[in-house]
DNA sequence: CAATTTCCTATCTTGTCAATAGGTAATTTG
DNA sequence: CAAATTACCTATTGACAAGATAGGAAATTG
């Protein structure tokens, strides 16, 4: 599998709370509730979520979850690198990678690089106000609101 | 990771057959010994490769593994496919799928199915001839020996 | 204070990757 | 025929992540 059941729970989550923005901070229970997840398991989830700036939450009666930024500037590639855990094509091209002396000679090389190029302007194509639109706003990207006529 | 070192090597070893064709069956050691790799190790990706018909193996003397398919017949996908275990987007997509319920509502699933089809064509547009040719035969496709100035 | 709800730490099971080991079957060569 | 070569086959190991689950601590509200 090359997105894990982590990283596309939360997408819905995140698409989730884009679709209740205006009743504020929404408690984990709900979002559980009405997506089907594990309560326990979207903790974990939305654990990382917070630590990566992506949504907020706050405690106590009336707390929850919200989103941090606009569902607008939110992209899928935003919510998969930070939940996906080692998202690039190959080891060697990992962070801490170490430095692979074939490199120079790789004949393979130039296609992981390229691989991770795609993968990452194929997420930052989406974003979660398109998603939560229930539309497609990949490639196309047409038929917005009033888009003249 | 998204492509496997099982993948990574499975690539290398065709890509070292091509570079090596004249020579007709081509022993595990020679591969293992030019590529760095571990024989016991490539015994089980060359076994994958047998049984999917992109290699084929003869035992005894003067044996070895040999490409069945001329290498600008091979894609990477076809190596890919083969040696990565479930390489699938997500898995809702995966063969045996249990069907998820969710599906003509879910507000992701066309972002799934559009990516396994980009993995698919991405890793087609590379040939095992245009990888041993050190050269990228991806996109440009140009600066191919004589491109004319 | 009591209820709510996020936060934190720990545990468990399952599966795959990556690698290693030892032996069997086919083929060629002396 | 015997011996060397080489692919095939089965099994095992260690490490690690995914996918959950459990129990409690800390903050906030009324």
């Amino acid at each position: 599998m090359i997105v894990s059941t982590k990283g596309r729970y939360a997408l819905r989550v995140m698409i989730d709370l884009a679709q209740h923005m205006e009743q504020g901070y929404i408690p984990l229970k709900e979002v559980a509730g009405r997506q089907g997840i594990s309560e326990k398991y979207l903790e974990a989830i939305l654990k990382l979520l917070v630590e990566n700036e992506l949504v907020s939450g706050v405690r106590g009666k009336n707390g929850g979850y919200k989103l941090v930024r606009k569902p607008s500037d939110i992209t899928a590639w935003d919510v998969i690198s930070v939940t996906e855990n080692d998202f690039h094509a190959v080891a060697c091209l990992s962070p801490g990678a170490p430095l692979c002396e074939r490199a120079g000679s790789c004949a393979t090389l130039p296609m992981w690089k390229d691989l991770n190029e795609e993968l990452k302007t194929f997420f930052t194509r989406y974003t979660i106000e398109g998603l939560a639109d229930g539309g497609s706003n990949p490639p196309g990207a047409r038929d917005k609101e009033d888009a003249s006529r």
